[in-house]
RNA sequence: GCCGGAGUAGCUCAGCUGGUAGAGCAAACGCCUUGUAAGCGUUAGGCCGAGGGUUCGAGUCCCUCCUCCGGCUCCA
């Protein structure tokens, strides 16, 4: 047989040769530092048997930031893991190892809780394996053998992973350590140069909360100490550049007991949020999205009529009256809908575009409370669409065009992801066909990219998420854009059609930076603290020399705020390298320091980072104009 | 809510096997009047997260709760 190598030439092979025998073919050395093969692009085991015609790449060694070949690395890092804990630990049982982005991590379930300290006497126990070396061999194995060998290991976990696989079993074993496992692996541990495991965590047993609940340990792994160096750099600079860190440096919020997930806004973050609040208003305006103002409780009855009361109320704070129950909202689309239901309706109306900012209430579980990535009070940058069904795919493609517009505007990266129809549902297959399409229809004419969670939308409608992943690599679920017909109908939204017949409208839920804190949460990391000259708390501030320049400092610094900066005067009590400091530490995009030597023709303008600048007043306005 | 870890001054942290609570930065005050990333001195600052217990004595040991951190689940 032949296969095709990545020059395009052919190398002829017996039948059923491997890619490790390609790889002996080619040379020898080529063979040892074989990891992996990519057999028509896909990642395979180099034991497996190669077909005729197959497209074939081999990773090596030297592939040390391909993500397949680091996969491949980390899998077989987390079975040395599970050998180690399984020597070290006697009657731990193993679940599931997989590799992730960034590592791996492998479940157990311990007969005695461990601790973070153990996990030094673990890593060294990989280490000794790593000294000694391990290799890997691959059999495979029936169903019923499979469940067997596993049950006389009492392996609950792999026997149940066995019962639920589908297709052959294959097994890996290294030491003396065999693993139910689909591959692929390395040949042996010597690619491993740098090992090290990073926490300890628990996981519930398939990611299911009523199921047990094991222990995880994760790790990482690299081909060389330089990169893991490199990435322990680079989680250090995400540290560095985590909000809650920066948003008390920076005196922008602060989270307390006493309102556990409820920021305190101080001055300087609250100028942020104001100048988002006004980019808002502005695009809706320009946008057809009409700003309104509903109330924050509301008796149960809308809840029940909702069916948040059914669904939702866990998550919901409750006001009890001696006559009747209140409840702070957590959304603000069934207040619109009231309002909407206000008066009557013509298809003339629509599309009716509702828009309103108010703090929402939900009472998320305190385990997953989170700087201002999770918070219970979220002010959503909300808006609600009632449409017709013609209308449904413009009006997803302008929230489209509405969310590129802002996230352009701060250089955010956002990733797409459409969820489908769930296996509970309202409504008929042809009107999800219909709903669905529309909103693919509307991300490819905007020419989107995006992903497909199949059976991820909400039991109303099919919906498009929006994301964007922070300093540490973790992806927030920014913006989404959710088709509604059931809440409508539910709640009795009507329209008269140009048929004088009643309507119900399809509700569009429509949020775009998601909410302002974890939205503000983000631009922090993602920026690090430098705000752009617009968002910046304090713009410009002006540093007198000597006590001599507070009178001329005040004057300049009264002409910039009249020019509509946020400008103030440093007080003259610290030398101005100790003052140039602070501006540094506060991230204040420009600093002027005003002494003798200055005058409205001639201004030392420092800008942060240090670059200095000497510009005359009007100069320096149109300077500033296009910070 | 679940697993593991942690709560000491505004911030970052020290405080061993129980014996009257400490540093740096920040702050206030004073001196210096400063030229582009830390001038000098003085002072003040703590119910050691909350409640209970063990003990002659608890920041330190035990229990419960709260909050925070890393995850799981959930989610904007």
């Amino acid at each position: 047989m032949k296969v095709v190598l990545p020059d395009n030439s052919e190398l002829e092979l017996p039948d059923g040769a491997s890619a490790l025998d390609a790889a002996r073919a080619i040379g020898p050395k080529l063979a040892e530092q074989a990891v992996l093969a990519r057999v028509d692009g896909r990642p395979q085991d180099l034991r497996l048997p190669l077909a005729d015609g197959d497209h074939i790449q081999l990773l090596t060694t030297r592939d040390t930031q391909d993500p397949d070949a680091l996969y491949v690395l980390r899998h077989s890092s987390a079975h040395l893991l599970a050998e180690a804990v399984r020597r070290l630990y006697p009657g731990v049982k193993v679940a599931i190892g997989p590799p992730i982005e960034n590592g791996f991590y492998y479940d157990f379930d311990f007969p005695e809780p461990i601790r973070e300290e153990d996990l030094e006497r673990i890593e060294a126990e990989v280490r000794r394996e790593l000294a000694e070396g391990r290799s890997w061999t691959r059999e495979e194995i029936s169903r019923e053998q499979a469940r067997d060998r596993f049950l006389a290991e009492e392996e609950p976990y792999k026997v149940e992973l066995v019962d639920t696989a589908e297709g052959d079993i294959s097994l890996y074993t290294q030491g003396d350590f065999t693993d139910l496992c689909r591959g692929p692996h390395l040949q042996d541990s010597k690619p491993i140069k740098a090992f090290k495991l990073t926490g300890l965590a628990g996981a519930y047993w398939r990611g299911d909360s009523s199921k047990p609940q094991l222990t995880r340990i994760y790790g990482t792994a690299f081909y060389s100490q330089a990169d893991l160096d490199a990435h322990l750099h680079q989680l250090e600079e995400a540290r560095r550049r985590d909000h809650r860190r920066l948003g008390v440096e920076l005196d922008l919020f602060h989270l307390d007991d006493i309102s556990p997930g409820s920021p305190f806004w101080h001055p300087k973050g609250q100028v942020i949020w104001n100048e988002l609040e006004a980019l808002r208003k502005r695009e809706n305006a320009k946008r057809g999205w009409l700003e309104v103002q509903t109330p924050l409780i509301y008796d149960q009855r809308l809840w029940e009529l909702s069916g948040h009361w059914e669904k939702y109320r866990e998550h919901m704070f409750l006001i009890p009256e001696p006559d009747r129950t209140f409840s702070i909202k957590p959304m603000n689309c069934p207040g619109h809908m009231w309002l909407y239901n206000s008066r009557l309706h013509s298809y003339r109306d629509l599309p009716l575009r509702y828009a309103e900012a108010a703090p929402l209430h939900r009472n998320e579980l305190a385990g997953t409370l989170h700087g201002l990535t999770r918070v219970r009070k979220v002010t959503q940058d909300d808006g609600h669409c009632f449409c017709t069904r013609d209308q449904i795919e413009d009006e997803i493609f302008a929230c489209l065009d509405h969310a590129m517009f802002l996230y352009d505007l701060f250089g955010l990266g956002a990733r797409f992801e459409l969820s489908t129809r769930p296996e509970n549902r309202l409504g008929t297959d042809e009107e999800w066909d219909f709903t669905e399409g529309a909103l693919k229809a509307a991300l490819e004419r905007r020419g989107l990219a995006y992903e497909i969670n199949e059976g991820d939308g909400a039991f109303y409608g099919p919906k498009i998420d929006l994301h964007m992943e922070d300093a540490l690599g973790r992806a927030w679920q920014v913006g989404t854009i959710q088709l509604d017909y059931g809440q409508p109908q539910r709640l009795g939204c009507t329209y008269m059609s140009a048929e004088n017949t009643e309507e119900t409208p399809y509700l569009i839920h429509r949020a775009l930076f998601g909410s302002f804190e974890r939205f503000i949460g983000i631009l922090t990391e993602h920026f690090a603290g430098d705000f752009p000259f617009w968002l910046a708390p304090v713009q410009v501030r002006v540093l007198p020399v000597g006590e001599s320049h507070g009178d001329a400092s005040l004057t300049l610094a009264g002409r910039l705020q009249d020019a509509g900066y946020r400008a103030e005067v440093g007080e003259p009590n610290e030398t101005i390298g100790k003052r140039i400091r602070d501006a540094e530490l506060e991230k204040i995009p420009v600093t002027i320091v005003y002494g003798d030597k200055e005058s409205d023709e001639s201004l030392a303008v420092r800008l942060r980072g240090g670059e200095q600048l000497t510009l005359g007043l009007v100069d320096l306005l149109t300077k500033l104009a296009t910070l």
